[in-house]
DNA sequence: GGAATCACCATTTTT
DNA sequence: TGGTGATTCC
C-alpha cells in the first residue's frame, strides 16, 4: 500500500498540495504529524532534492520523530533533510558564518540560567537596587524585546520603549540592556534569543547571504506555527521570499506559550502577507471519544479570539468526564490514586496509559505520596530539568572552560568549586583587577604572579595549581570527549565530591553526572545523523557543547516503562493518553490567579484548559479540592470556572455520599455550590480547639485574645465570625466566617481587630 | 574561608 | 512549606 492511501480526503490534499503559500489549521488528534512527515516525503518522491528543504520545529523531540519516520518512508536520504528546531538550525548555520558579527564559531550558547547570572552581576557591578532589577525581569524584558528584533541599537532610539521601561520604574534598564549585550559579546556567547535575533541581523547585513539561504531552502514547513514569535515568522518570511513556498501547520487553539513571546498575530498576518494562500482544515479528531470531543468544542467556544473550528469525531461516545471532589490536597492524591486503581483492575487500563495533568509542578507532591504509599510506580516529566541541575551544570561549566576559558560565567562556577581555596575575597579581587585594566577574568588568573603583593602566598600557589589543571585540560582538547569529560571529572575531583556523599541526594547527583559522562559517550559513538553535507558531524568536546545547550530533559526517552506519568499541562502537549486525570481545577489555580486580570490570559488559560481536555482518548476524570496547602498556609479553594463551561449531561459527578445528597438537592448547578463548608476539617477543629492562647510574636496592632465565637474586622474581607481557631503555636490559623464564605486567617500575619 | 542562620520568595517554560 | 541566596558568626 502506498502512504499517501492512508489519508483521508483532506489530510490527501494537505499532503499534495506542495507548492505556494499553505496553512494547515490541524485540530488535536487530527494526524498532523503524519500529514507533515508524509508531505516531506511525498516532496521527495516528486523529485524535490532533501537539502532544499527546511523543516522547523519547536523540540529537538519532535524533529527526530519526523526524520525517523520521513527515513522509514524514503530511506536514508531524509538523512540530509535541514530539519530541527529553529534554534538548532540557526545556531549551526552561525556558527558557519559567526566571524561576520564578529564571534568565532565555537560561540557558547547560554541558557536562561546563564543569562540570568550575566544581569545580576551587572546589576551588581552597577550598584543597582536588586528589589527593582530582578534578574528575571530583565532577562523577560530582553527577550520580549528581542523576540520582536528589538536589539539594544533599536532599543535606544526608540523613545517609546524607553519610557516604558521608565513607568516600570527601571529608567537604567537601557545601560543594563547595553551591559548585556556587551557582555554577551565579550564573552563570545549567545542567548536562545540571540540565536534568531542574530541570523536576522546576519541576513540583513548580508545580501549574498540572504541570497544564498533563499535558494537553498526553496520549500520551507513550519511545525507548531501558532508558538512562533515574530522574530522566527519575519526570519522565515524573508527566506521564503523568492520562492514562496512556506506550508505553516498549527492550532491557534493550542496556542499556550503567548507568554513566551508567542503572537497569534503570525496566523492572522500570514493570510495578509500571502493572499494566494490556501487554507486546508484537518477537523476530524482519530483521538478521542466523542464526549471528549464535544467537551472540547464548548469549552473552547468561550474564547472570543479564535479561528472558527469545529472538531469532530467518527470515535465511539465514550464514558462520561468524571468530577471528583476532595477536602484537600492530600485527599485528592488519594481519591485520584483509588481511581487509577480501579481503572487498572476494571478496565484493564495500564499504568503507562495514564497520566496526571496539573497546572504548576508543586501539585505533584500529593499525588507522588499517594501513588508511594500504594506501591505504584510513577515518573515525573518536567520540573528541574536534567540541564539544570548544579552537579550537572558544574561539569559542564568544566567542560566549558576547557575549550574556552574566557568564558567568565563558567570560569566563576568552578574556580572555587570543589572547594580549593580561591574563596570570594581573592575572586573579586581579581575581578577587580580585570575591570580597571580592561583584561579578562582568566587573564588575570594566568598573569597572577604580577599581582602578588594583592594576594597571600596561599592563594597564589593554588591560583596556579588551578591555572595548570585547566590548561592541561585545554591541550587534551583532541581527546575523544567522553575520555576528557571523565577525565576532568576525576581530575577536578568533582566525582570524588559526590561519591563521598551518600545521601539519598548525593547518591542522585552522583548518578545525574554519571549521566552525564554517558550522554557524552553517546555523544562520541552515534553517527546516525549526518545532518548534511556541508556541515559535517564532529565529535570534538567543543561539537557536543555546543549542541548540549540547545537539548532539554525532554529528547531523553524515559518512556515504556509501566509508569504513571505526571506532568504539567504545558508538557503534555502534542502527547496522548488512554486516560487522562486533569487535578486541581480551582480558581486562582487554573485558571491561574495571574491570568484572571486579563481576557487574553484568561482566554490562553482557557486554551491551556483545551489541551489538556484533548490529551484524553477514552477516560476523562477531573478534580479539585475545596483547600489546599499554598506557602505553608492552607487556601479555601472555589471550583474552576472552566468546570461550568462544559456541558452538564457529560458529566459524571461523584462526590461523597455526605454531598451526593446535597448535589441532589440542588441539581441546577450541582458545581458551583456553595463550597465554603468542609465538614471534615471544621469538625475536627471544632472538637480540638476552645480558647486558645495567643502566639507571642503577634503584631503589635493584634488584638491580645482571640477566641472562637468573638466578632472581628480583617483589613481584607471586613467582618466576621470566629468559628474556629487551629494550629499550633507560631502556625495558629482562625476560621472566620465572613459574610457566607468561610476563611483561614493565618494569625500570624493577619490584622484583626476585635469588635 | 566555611558553616549556620535568616529573610525572602513563590505560574506555565518547546529553546 | 521548602528552596535559595545573602548575611552573620566562628
Amino acid at each position: 500500500m502506498h502512504f499517501l492511501d492512508e489519508l483521508n480526503a483532506i489530510q490527501y490534499e494537505a499532503v499534495t498540495e506542495i507548492h505556494g503559500p499553505i496553512m494547515i489549521n490541524a485540530g488535536p488528534g487530527s494526524g498532523k504529524t503524519r500529514v507533515l512527515t508524509y508531505r516531506i516525503a511525498f516532496m521527495m518522491e516528486q523529485g524535490i532534492e532533501p537539502f532544499n528543504i527546511l523543516a522547523l520545529t519547536f523540540t529537538n523531540k519532535s524533529s527526530k520523530e519526523m526524520r525517523e519516520r520521513i527515513e522509514k518512508i524514503v530511506g536514508s536520504k531524509a538523512r540530509s533533510l535541514f530539519m530541527g528546531t529553529f534554534h538548532s538550525v540557526f545556531a549551526r548555520i552561525l556558527r558557519t558564518k559567526a566571524e561576520a558579527l564578529g564571534y568565532t564559531n565555537n560561540f557558547t550558547i547560554y541558557d536562561t540560567d546563564d543569562a540570568k547570572s550575566v544581569l545580576k552581576s551587572i546589576v551588581k557591578d552597577f550598584a543597582l537596587n536588586d528589589s527593582i532589577y530582578k534578574p528575571n525581569v530583565l532577562y523577560n524584558r530582553i527577550s520580549n524585546l528581542k523576540n520582536n528584533l528589538v536589539n539594544y541599537n533599536i532599543y535606544s532610539k526608540n523613545q517609546e520603549l524607553i519610557y516604558e521601561d521608565e513607568e516600570a520604574h527601571r529608567p537604567k534598564f537601557g545601560e543594563v540592556f547595553k551591559e548585556y549585550t556587551k557582555r554577551c559579546m565579550k564573552n563570545n556567547a549567545m542567548d536562545f534569543d540571540d540565536l534568531l535575533i542574530k541570523f536576522y541581523e546576519l541576513i540583513l547585513r548580508f545580501p549574498e547571504t540572504l541570497y544564498e539561504f533563499q535558494h537553498k531552502f526553496q520549500y520551507i514547513l513550519i511545525d507548531e506555527f501558532q508558538d512562533t514569535n515574530r522574530a522566527q515568522y519575519m526570519i522565515v518570511k524573508k527566506i521564503a521570499d523568492v520562492h514562496q513556498n512556506i506550508c505553516v501547520v498549527g492550532d491557534d487553539s493550542q496556542s499556550i506559550y503567548a507568554f513566551r513571546g508567542a503572537s497569534i498575530d503570525n496566523i492572522l498576518n500570514f493570510k495578509k502577507d500571502y493572499p494566494d494562500l490556501k487554507v486546508f482544515k484537518l477537523e476530524q479528531n482519530y483521538r478521542s471519544s466523542q464526549i471528549i470531543v464535544n467537551a472540547a468544542n464548548a469549552l473552547i467556544k468561550h474564547n472570543k479570539n479564535q479561528i472558527e473550528k469545529t472538531i469532530w469525531t467518527e470515535n465511539e461516545k465514550g464514558q462520561e468526564i468524571a468530577v471528583m471532589r476532595a477536602f484537600s490536597d492530600n485527599d485528592e492524591g488519594k481519591m485520584v490514586v483509588d481511581k487509577i486503581l480501579e481503572q487498572s483492575l476494571t478496565k484493564q487500563i495500564k499504568y503507562q496509559d495514564i497520566a496526571i495533568l496539573y497546572r504548576t509542578n508543586n501539585q505533584s507532591r500529593s499525588f507522588e505520596e499517594a501513588l508511594r504509599r500504594k506501591n505504584i510506580p510513577y515518573i515525573i516529566y518536567g520540573g528541574l530539568s536534567f540541564y539544570q541541575r548544579k552537579e550537572v551544570k558544574d561539569l559542564l561549566a568544566y567542560l566549558k572552560v576547557t575549550v574556552n576559558p574566557y568564558e567568565e560565567e563558567s570560569l566563576k562556577r568552578i574556580i572555587n568549586y570543589p572547594i580549593r581555596g580561591i574563596g570570594d575575597t581573592s575572586v573579586n579581587k581579581m575581578l577587580l583587577f580585570a575591570r580597571q585594566e580592561n583584561k579578562q577574568l582568566w587573564d588575570v588568573v594566568c598573569e597572577i604572579e604580577k599581582y602578588k603583593e594583592h594576594f597571600q602566598a596561599r592563594a597564589i600557589n593554588t591560583i596556579t595549581e588551578f591555572r595548570m589543571m585547566i590548561q592541561s585540560f585545554h591541550l587534551q582538547q583532541d581527546m575523544n570527549a567522553h575520555e576528557l569529560a571523565h577525565h576532568i571529572a576525576k581530575t577536578s575531583k568533582i566525582i570524588g565530591e559526590l561519591y563521598a556523599d551518600k545521601s539519598v541526594e548525593g547518591i542522585s547527583r552522583f548518578e545525574n553526572l554519571q549521566e552525564l559522562i554517558n550522554s557524552i559517550k553517546e555523544f562520541v559513538e552515534n553517527d546516525e545523523v549526518i545532518e548534511n553535507q556541508e556541515l559535517e558531524s564532529d565529535k570534538s568536546l567543543g561539537s557536543f557543547l555546543q549542541s548540549v545547550t540547545l537539548l532539554t530533559d525532554q529528547d531523553k526517552n524515559k518512556d515504556n516503562e509501566e509508569c504513571i506519568k505526571l506532568m504539567t499541562i504545558h508538557a503534555s502537549k502534542g502527547l496522548e493518553f488512554k486516560s487522562v486525570f486533569l487535578v486541581g481545577m480551582e480558581e486562582r489555580l487554573f485558571p491561574s490567579e495571574r491570568s484572571s486580570y486579563s481576557l487574553e490570559d484568561l482566554e490562553e488559560e482557557r486554551r491551556l484548559f483545551y489541551v489538556a481536555v484533548t490529551r484524553a482518548e477514552r477516560f476523562l476524570t477531573m478534580s479539585f479540592s475545596t483547600s489546599r496547602y499554598k506557602f505553608g498556609k492552607i487556601d479555601m479553594c472555589e471550583p474552576s470556572r472552566f468546570l461550568s463551561e462544559l456541558p452538564k449531561e457529560i458529566l459524571d459527578i461523584q462526590f461523597t455520599t455526605s454531598e451526593q445528597n446535597e448535589t441532589n438537592s440542588n441539581p441546577s448547578n450541582p458545581i458551583h455550590k456553595n463550597y465554603q463548608r468542609n465538614n471534615q476539617l471544621i469538625n475536627t477543629i471544632k472538637s480540638t480547639n476552645n480558647i486558645q492562647k495567643i502566639p507571642t510574636d503577634f503584631k503589635p496592632d493584634h488584638p491580645d485574645k482571640l477566641e472562637v465565637g468573638m466578632r472581628v474586622m480583617h483589613q481584607n474581607f471586613g467582618e466576621g465570625n470566629i468559628v474556629g481557631i487551629d494550629g499550633d503555636a507560631d502556625k495558629k490559623v482562625a476560621s472566620i466566617m465572613f459574610g457566607g464564605t468561610e476563611r483561614r486567617i493565618m494569625l500570624k500575619f493577619a490584622k484583626l481587630q476585635i469588635l
